[in-house]
DNA sequence: TCATTTTTGAAATTGAATTTCAATTTCATT
DNA sequence: AATGAAATTGAAATTCAATTTCAAAAATGA
């Protein structure tokens, strides 16, 4: 269970363990994927009433810069967190009608980046990469709406 | 030059062409690289003091949907615009440090990426790929402040 | 328990993006 | 050149997510 780590961490920076950290964080990880802020308080709030949106923002923030949480920023503007997955980075494939986001990994295209940024030496730090579309199931019910 | 392509566009659309939308795609075609709306406002104020903020807005939002200009969201959350350069696709290499904006372009990799949707089943619509790192001047100036 | 420090949460603030609306301008038609 | 319908302008207002403020409440260590 990560809650532990969770709580060594709080008190190696000289912070506070606290029923609703405790909270926000437990809901957040067993959210999948990519979350809005909203949809995770929203999440919260059902296991806890009396939490405000406020500190379930600042949590996550906590979160980021503890490592266990990352942010990401698509075309749509909407700030979303994923739990770290330690280790694995990925790339995102955004389905423009239903919103589905799927992840995926490609060592080579990592590699050609490399190249590039060595090439105009540029030291990177990270990257993202996303392709926008339709995903088939998206398609195939434009396809019957269209008859 | 672009103006008159414009105006054919603007009257073909049922709207109408005014010295402030000419004033701003002029300021705008001269503005190199990737301009915030505060930074393209600023330039237009200089050549016509008169011209409102909400009017620039307004008109680049016009030449995106012309296909004119095109938006751009990076990571720290401000839009920009960039002049359509036509048939160029390229991706961004970006100084953390200074802001600076390389652009580049690699078949290889968007030869991958067709793969990759191609696997997952998606029809892509558009993507974009950003390597965010520090550009060499930058990496010697804060080796040198270390001193 | 007490004292100190941090956290909480409602409300306020920020800042960019967007909308509103009355006044003005454009342009096709006289 | 004058007219009028339709579009445009620009200042101000609004929206909306992100962020800050601050007094009250909770957590930790002595």
């Amino acid at each position: 269970m990560k809650l532990n780590q969770f709580k060594a961490r709080i008190y190696k920076e000289g912070l506070k363990s606290t029923r609703q950290r405790e909270e926000i964080l437990n809901t957040f990880l067993n959210l999948s994927g990519h979350k809005s802020l909203s949809q995770i308080f929203s999440q919260v709030v059902k296991a806890d009433p009396k939490i405000g949106y406020t500190t379930v923002y600042r949590t996550l923030r906590l979160l980021t810069r503890l490592g266990l949480a990352t942010q990401r920023k698509f075309a749509d503007g909407e700030t979303r967190y994923e739990p770290t997955s330690e280790g694995t980075h990925h790339d995102h494939l955004i389905c423009l009608d239903c919103g589905k986001i799927i992840e995926f990994e490609d060592q080579t295209i990592e590699a050609l980046q490399r190249g590039i940024a060595q090439r105009h030496r540029f030291k990177i730090f990270h990257h993202r990469m996303e392709l926008y579309g339709q995903c088939e199931t998206c398609r195939r019910k434009k396809r019957i709406a269209h008859r």
